[in-house]
DNA sequence: GTCATTGTGTAGCATTGGCTACACTATTGT
DNA sequence: ACAATAGTGTAGCCAATGCTACACAATGAC
């Protein structure tokens, strides 16, 4: 009976999914920024957070750290190639997600909100699972 | 165009989701381990969470605060009603969220490692339609 | 009863993600 | 040109969650 063994793996997995949470959603927000207006400046990810740009900018220093990002000060932001090949598939999971929701009945409003959550705790199998059933319906 | 209002009340919410997050976990193993054993010490929740015993003493310490758990030096954590209460609505919510991705494919072990995630973001409406799919199928 | 094992407590440290306050840079309007 | 506004940086703080190292308490074996 190992059952808290694979409670503990589960746990584990649910660390290491919030330690790359962040990571996730700012590069997705980035990309959207430059999509959308052509420039993405820290105040636009602190308004889109809604957090204090003190926190965006420690993030930020992070990011470029990581590889993901690239950014001189004063200047706007930048994906590195790296980081514009985690923004599509975050973007891509986290819409899969988010039509999932809707497809079993969630309004609009709720599944966007919870979607945000989520995304980060999908599986590569469960992501399949939910494409499969969008097919499929 | 108030679609970052929008986006930012998304990510307060699953930023306030995480915050409740340890809590529900940890009423939850509680309860599961009084059921199963009829005791429940630190050093359980050390190895179920796979984290050092130190860091579930400063937990307990927060949850007493909350009113969640009732402990004294040395002798075996006990939950009080509300602790209870969380725990009952938290291991619902979870076996649902399992079951459901069950329901549409997901493998056991990886329903049960995604769900240990998932379940901290799924709204009460979500959770219906979850519920709901599951009556229906 | 003593000793080994198990469990608990506590000190001290790191990282992450929050914040305010304040100073500085850059841009815009007139 | 220059003042006001917008954006950025930095210092310094906090709370949450993780750790190791070490000391102390409780339990069991013999
Ligand atoms: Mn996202
Ligand atoms: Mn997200
Ligand atoms: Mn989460
Ligand atoms: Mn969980």
């Amino acid at each position: 009976m190992e059952e808290f063994r694979e409670i503990a793996v589960g746990h584990r997995r649910t660390r290491r999914d919030h330690a790359a949470e962040t990571a996730e959603d700012y590069v997705e927000a980035i990309a959207s920024l430059l999509a959308e207006k052509g420039i993405c400046r820290v105040v636009d990810l602190a308004r889109r957070f809604d957090v204090s740009h003190v926190t965006v900018t420690k993030i930020i220093a992070r990011l470029k750290e990581s590889g993901l990002v690239v950014s001189e000060p004063y200047k706007p932001l930048e994906l590195t190639d790296l980081g514009q090949r985690l923004a599509n598939k975050s973007r891509k999971r986290h819409q899969t997600v988010y039509e999932f929701l809707l497809a079993i009945g969630v309004r609009e409003a709720v599944a966007a909100s919870d979607s945000e959550g989520i995304e980060h705790h999908v599986s590569p199998e469960t992501l399949a699972a939910m494409q499969e059933f969008l097919n499929r319906d």
